[in-house]
DNA sequence: TTTTTTGCAAAACCTTTGCAGTTGG
DNA sequence: CCAACTGCAAAGGTTTTGCAAAAAA
């Protein structure tokens, strides 16, 4: 079972610094592996193993998919990804980025917006002083209407 | 596909309340549903399908999963049931109930707190606030550590 | 009796796994 | 070369569905 916060996300710029480091740890570059951490730098949010597998929808080769999963579970033990879940269907992957960025899921519209960390120090101090909960919003991402739909909607 | 907040959950008391309802939208009580209310009655927090349909650990007859799963989903679409996310595994269902709880996942020892609604007002506040976005916890509850793990942990 | 609901089996969906064969280093 | 990795097929866990039989009203 991977636990939440058992694998601190580290920085990487750009694919050769990932594949310096899964070199490092031992890892081999393969075409599955380069094309799913290059996908994952050209995707626009969190992406889901099939849509990988698709080649971003036909952008990238298309993938093996059991081969996809694998490769996040190891780029995910390394630090490099994150998986976060937006919905009831499929988990979404994401490079682990600097800054932290965390994730905003709209209910109506299926939007996922992306903040710096930091913009939500506030919403985990006053869960803090509240109920004395540590909030982390990285792996099940905070719910509701987005700005858009709030101003429509009841 | 059920979209949150579709389904402004009701008020129900006590098992009588809920098979009124019941009756008044043409629907029938079998002992699968009335054995399913019954255990959500009894049960001390959001319970998987699979946990009602073993009767809560024996404490109830045991029920056919489907007929469990079928019954959820005809208490939920007409409010009285709710379910939410606590982990990768299986949804937890749960009454609504009268204050509306929500509840903080502890991602370490994996307990469920549940708080009244209210308790978070000032958290949604500051989200408005901060991103113009109107969370709604019911659903994809926060996660997190709770007060026990986070005193013990970094 | 009539319509709803169940039980069972099968499928659907997402993810993991076993294993023989391929490949990167 | 040889350990690491892939492709494919199969299975695992959760939820849904089809359909004939059962039961509620």
């Amino acid at each position: 079972v991977t636990r939440v916060g058992e694998h601190p996300p580290r920085v990487f710029e750009d694919l050769d610094g990932v594949v310096s480091e899964l070199r490092r740890a031992g890892g081999r570059l393969t075409t599955t592996r380069r094309v799913v951490l290059e996908a994952l730098f050209a995707a626009d949010g969190p992406t889901s193993a099939e849509r990988l597998a698709d080649g971003l929808d036909g952008r990238f080769p298309r993938l093996e998919l059991s081969s996809v999963y694998r490769t996040l579970e190891v780029l995910e033990a390394m630090g490099i990804v994150r998986h976060l879940h937006v919905a009831h269907g499929a988990g979404r992957y994401a490079l682990a980025r600097d800054p932290e960025f965390e994730h905003l899921v709209c209910d109506r519209c299926e939007r996922v917006t992306s903040v710096p960390a930091d913009r939500l120090d506030a919403v985990r101090a006053e869960l803090r002083a509240e109920l004395g909960f540590d909030a982390r919003f990285g792996h099940f991402p905070i719910h509701g209407l987005c700005a858009d739909c709030a101003a429509l909607s009841p």
